[in-house]
DNA sequence: TTGAAAGCGCTACCAA
DNA sequence: TTGGTAGCGCTTTCAA
């Protein structure tokens, strides 16, 4: 086992801020206000100690540091997925476009964590992990339930915002697109295209995202007077969105429209739809939701519900550095604006 | 501006080892005896820490622990994508879900970390936050060009292993799939299907990957007496995979065969050919590469050479902690299994 | 089996 | 504008 105290560069042991001043002929205290960049510091000695530590190649301990400041400069995206196909999805790709670009210019590093399927000893960990001082906060993704780490996290003083509403009411902040306005757009397109006996593959029951689409769906069959009752529910996969393609026809032989919960769902109703000889959008019209790459790689091009994802991503770590800077009257919770985007397929 | 010195839990301030060694009745060596699970403890004292650390909620300040220990339990990933479509790509994530496993039982955090765009500002905040002590290692990951991170992490004392061979031989040890054999089975297929006129779309020029499948692609034509003059570059993504199958279309009308160096590519080469009103297989045969979640669910589906995504994730974490944990006569490169798997499109 | 005490490398305060 | 100094919370000898 390497001794991590013996850690070296180029053979010579890290060099400490001990050693700079020494080297730069001036206090610690001198060269940790360089370093930090405060006011105080004669133009003389800071260039000393600048080319003190570019002799010396010298890097700030981290740890050391952040012992006495309680900062860490890093902030957790924490995906709390029970399975692990998080990163298929192309929504994720673009929330984390977007937290990334959020994070420019903030100094600040993003430490991304699974937490694993079950909550089990690894929830216990990651719990830990947090709470232990290794970052500034948390942004949490993806829940499943009225997962309790939001809350834990909150209670814990780890400042907190979810990304997608938390069931269950949490009590953390959140950003979350407006799912049930876009599910409602999606109805009243199919409605508004002549169809009369719609249905839905929504997303898992025990999600905020998969609910509050179905919701918004609901309603704007209602408005219309048509049937509300064929309604599947899928995770977010190719393979489920076919498998509850298959489940919904053979259900509801008659049905003439889908809103699918995602794209990447709909890819596979389309392929379900394909395979069983009915044409889209001629004999069943398709609406898929998030207008990602999915959308334009299919034939026909999936008419979809457009989020904002990168945005999310965005406003997301906004929320949470603004909360860092302990910045007042923060709204609660921030929805997205959804919005209809007409293609081939509907 | 909050004080994070002030952090608090349910308004009480943040519990220390002190406080627990004096809510037990011990001391605060054996506090950490106990925290760590050393040997030396009565089953008494073991168990009156424990119940402490219960009622206060303790938890170990980490950045106090690896200023000593100086290791953080924490390894990089790093991303260093010039674009940030990064996630797009499900290799990206199958790669992630096999470090994650990889991971899984070490008590060993991922943080992951992208390297924008240039260089510039952001490769050396990077490269200083490596530095600094806050990971114990790093995987590196789709690198560009002679990319310097990775020799530079090296000499700075930071353990790496890179996932892909780095171009101009960083002297890190990597870990990659074997994408020369890859090429060769793609080219090996198409030839054997009678195809003459046989194209390439490569990866990017500036990556391994890219290079060596076209090498394999070539000497798979050259066995077979075929010209290899067909070769148009493309980055990882559909639009590009659809841009460089329209160059290609052009300068060489008489195409009967292309390998795309990524499934990715393929579905945009796919998309391509259908809206200039060629058929596939009929016309033009197309093989791809990865064998991921897109080879199937375009029509047809994509004959591709499967390369094992979760288990490069695995390896590399594998080959990283063995060498933190010292081990010796680890090997410098490994190299994974590809495998020609056979659908429709060729 | 236990406890006392000496740091780890840094920041932040205070005095000069 | 500087330097001295007291810790931050923990691990790790060394003695008892």
């Amino acid at each position: 086992m390497i001794d991590p105290a013996e850690a070296t560069v180029d053979g010579r042991p890290t060099p400490t801020l001990e050693e700079v001043a020494r080297e730069a002929g001036v206090s610690r205290s001198t060269v940790s206000r360089v370093i930090n960049d405060l006011p105080g510091v004669s133009a003389r000695a800071r260039e000393a100690v600048n080319r003190a530590i570019e002799r010396l190649r010298y890097v700030p301990n981290e740890a050391a540091r952040s012992l006495v400041t309680r900062r860490t400069n890093s902030i957790a995206l924490v995906v709390s997925e029970p399975g692990d196909r998080v990163f298929g999805d192309p929504f994720f790709a673009g929330v984390l476009r977007g937290i990334h670009a959020g994070l420019a210019g903030s100094k600040r590093q993003l430490v991304l964590m699974l937490a694993g399927d079950d909550a089990g000893d690894e929830g216990e960990a990651l719990e830990n992990y947090l709470c232990s001082g290794h970052v500034d906060g948390a942004l949490v993704v993806s829940m499943h339930g009225s997962d309790p780490l939001p809350g834990r996290l909150a209670t814990a003083g780890v400042p907190v915002v979810a990304g997608g509403r938390p069931l269950g009411g949490a009590g953390v902040p959140y950003v979350d697109a407006d799912n049930f306005t876009g599910g409602l757009l999606a109805a009243r397109h199919l409605v508004s295209g002549g169809r009369r006996r719609i249905a839905t593959i929504a997303g898992p029951e025990d999600m905020a995202v998969g609910i509050d689409r179905l919701v918004g769906w609901r309603r704007g069959l209602s408005e219309a007077d048509l049937p509300t009752d064929a309604v599947v529910h899928s995770d977010f996969s190719v393979d489920g969105g076919a498998a509850a393609m298959a489940e919904l026809l053979r259900r509801h032989p008659g049905i003439d429209g889908v809103f699918a919960a995602a794209d990447i769902i709909a890819v596979g109703a389309l392929r379900e739809l394909t395979r069983q000889g009915r044409r889209v959008p001629e004999d069943v019209a398709v609406v898929g939701f998030d207008d990602s790459v999915f959308a334009t790689s299919v034939t026909p091009a999936l008419t979809t519900v457009r989020q904002p994802v990168e945005e999310f991503g965005r406003t997301l770590t906004w929320r949470l550095l603004a909360q860092l800077a302990g910045e007042r009257h923060l709204p609660p919770s921030i929805l997205l604006p959804t919005e209809l985007v007409v293609r081939g397929s509907a």
